[in-house]
DNA sequence: GCCGTTTTCGGCCCGACTGTTTTCAGTCG
């Protein structure tokens, strides 16, 4: 059983989180960043480690030979003896505890030490017998924090996703403007960027009123908790998301957006390139620092030379805007630099949709409402495809040989009545051998085949999924990992090699544009891409109003570097019909 | 513990906010 980069992302914050209780100096910022790249990598760390040692784990970014050294006795052993060791220091269930708002690490190693805390449970019962409050350092105020936010960190100790926190975000930006005070609103963090969970919405508004702004913020009718409310940023929970707010002057607001839109190594990279120029970046803006004395001296030190907008922060470094799903620091500054950076598909690019259902399976509508949905978008083509009975489907939703002939003349019937094509198709199940559940000489009669695993959903999937690319019938592999975002992690797989074989077959690979999957990621997506691998964005609708999730899916192939000619759905019909073999 | 096209040693982002302090610590982003 593989050790997936999540597990061991986990256990190195838990090293980074034990040693801060510790009151131990930078090591638990050197295990954070460790951790997070283990985190984004794009392969399986633990195979590097089995297959190459620590001296291959050290190449993952800001993992250097110490920590290398524990990810191998981890996959080698299933433990770590100097995390058991600080475990048995402080014997807490530190990921839930830090799960509490305000609650941090040092907080925890203080609250063993003085009420013997290990659990949730344990802070609730010490908060409610008024026992905080007369530990040195908490206080009456203190104390009720935390029995507030205990309850809601029981509830949600997972990241929102991205189809929960994006309309939510949607929703503020309509409040603000009818707001006169704001001048600018944009969504920074990971939200802008795009990734498939976020931490919590992050707001940045240009206005010369900051009080007004944040009056107006704490006053949306969404806004169910104020956490804090200052001068120049506030923060609400809505729908049991934190929004963050931060209010800027308009000469600052694109230096703002850039340093909050991050990535946090996006903006090292940055930051490295305007030191070379005898620059300064940070939030407030770029200043030319090559004549001042002492360039640390405060904040806006130096000539200013831009700020206002993010393309004049880039362009003060002599770059273009890079587009801020690339901003991962995967390549994208060198990119930007030597002017190579993609030309990223739009979601108006889209001119089509190949992976959808009908009531002929679990689908809410019939193939002429999902072909008319498709139409008013003004798509050219879409593909039914509705579940084929096999592994993974129960509940009698799967179609059989015989029903999949019967509605394959439904859907012949629908298309020569419209104006869009309409292709003929099917959602087969992998089985676990790479096999699928349609029979060959049905397959050959339909005109875009997805082949979709849906069960034994863990393990390396890697030959699996290639013997489903490289069947002389499949046009598309759908949702490949098969992951549900929070809930299950998916099939384990090399991307490059199911990608290459994916390009040799003429496969196309599928990025799921639902919001519980997202699959492939954008990291994989890249990988793809530049194996020469072609992505279909699809929205796997089950309802017509579901194909606006293509919005997702065409933002999680930018974030793999993707352009519209990478992506099948954004071709003519002629093209695809082609890639199809029609 | 990590990292380096000025460093293989000596630095590590830092400001806002809150609550507890009576000058600051912890958390968060």
């Amino acid at each position: 059983m593989s050790v997936r980069n999540d597990e061991l992302a986990d256990l190195l914050e838990e090293f980074a989180d034990l040693l801060e209780a510790q009151d131990v100096e930078y090591k638990p910022r050197a295990y954070r960043q460790a951790a997070e790249n283990v985190r984004e990598h794009t392969t399986s760390v633990a195979d590097l480690a089995r297959e190459g040692g620590a001296d291959a784990v050290s190449e993952v970014n800001r993992v250097g030979d110490a920590i290398a050294a524990k990810v191998v006795e981890y996959v080698e052993t299933g433990e770590i003896e100097e995390l058991e060791e600080l475990r048995a220091d402080l014997p807490v269930d530190m990921a839930g505890l830090t799960s509490v708002e305000g609650v941090g690490p040092k907080t925890v190693g203080t609250l063993y030490r003085e009420l013997g805390v290990r659990t949730l449970d344990d802070l609730e019962t010490a908060a409610r017998a008024e026992e905080i409050r007369e530990v040195s350092g908490f206080g009456a105020k203190t104390e009720e924090n935390i029995l507030s936010n205990v309850e809601f960190a029981r509830r949600s100790n997972e990241r929102e996703l991205l189809g929960d926190a994006r309309p939510l975000a949607d929703d503020i930006q309509r409040h603000f403007a009818d707001v006169t005070a704001v001048e600018r609103c944009e969504v920074a963090g990971s939200l802008r960027r795009w990734k498939p969970t976020i931490g919590d919405v992050d707001l940045l508004v240009a206005s010369e009123d900051a009080e007004a702004v944040v009056d107006a913020f704490t006053d949306w009718e969404e806004a169910d908790v104020v956490i804090e409310a200052g001068t120049g940023k506030a923060s609400v929970r809505s729908a049991g998301i934190r929004v963050d707010l931060r209010v800027v002057v308009p000469e600052e607001f694109g230096a703002a957006l850039q340093y909050f839109t991050g990535s946090r190594d996006h903006n090292i990279r940055v930051r490295d390139r305007a030191i070379e120029r005898g620059l300064k970046v940070n939030e407030y803006g770029v200043f030319d620092v090559a004549d001042v004395d002492d360039a640390e001296d405060h904040q806006r030190a130096g000539e200013r030379v831009a700020g206002a907008t993010e393309e004049e922060v880039y362009a003060a470094l002599d770059l273009p805007l890079v587009p801020p799903e690339l901003r991962e620091d995967r390549g994208e500054v060198r990119a930007a630099a030597e002017g190579t950076l993609p030309d990223l598909v739009r979601v108006e690019d889209v001119r089509g949709d190949l992976h959808l259902h009908t009531t002929w399976s679990d689908g809410r509508h019939s193939i002429r409402e999902m072909v008319e949905g498709a139409a008013e978008r003004g798509y050219d083509y879409l593909n039914v495809s509705d579940h084929a009975t096999g592994p993974g489907m129960v509940g009698g939703v799967g179609l059989d040989d015989d029903e999949l002939r019967e509605q394959l003349e439904e859907i012949r019937a629908v298309a020569d009545d419209v104006d869009i094509r309409v292709f003929a198709g099917v959602e087969a199940n992998i089985d676990e051998e790479g096999g699928l559940s349609v029979g060959d000489d049905l397959l050959a009669e339909l005109d875009c085949v997805v082949a979709s695993p849906h069960s034994a959903l863990d393990g390396d999937g890697t030959d699996r999924l290639v013997g489903a690319v490289e069947h002389p019938e499949v046009n598309v592999l759908g949702h490949p990992t098969g992951r549900m975002l929070n809930r299950r992690s998916g099939l384990d797989f090399d991307v490059g090699t199911v990608a290459a074989a994916a390009a040799d077959a003429n496969t196309a690979l599928e990025v799921n544009a639902n919001p519980n999957r997202l699959d492939l990621r954008g990291g994989a997506v890249q990988v793809a891409v530049e194996a020469g691998a072609t992505i279909a964005v699809d929205t796997d609708a089950h309802r017509p109003e579901s194909y606006d999730l293509v919005r997702y899916g065409v933002h999680t192939a930018r974030r793999g570097w993707a352009t519209a000619d990478d992506v099948l759905n954004t071709w003519s019909v002629e093209a695809v019909e082609d890639f199809l073999g029609l």
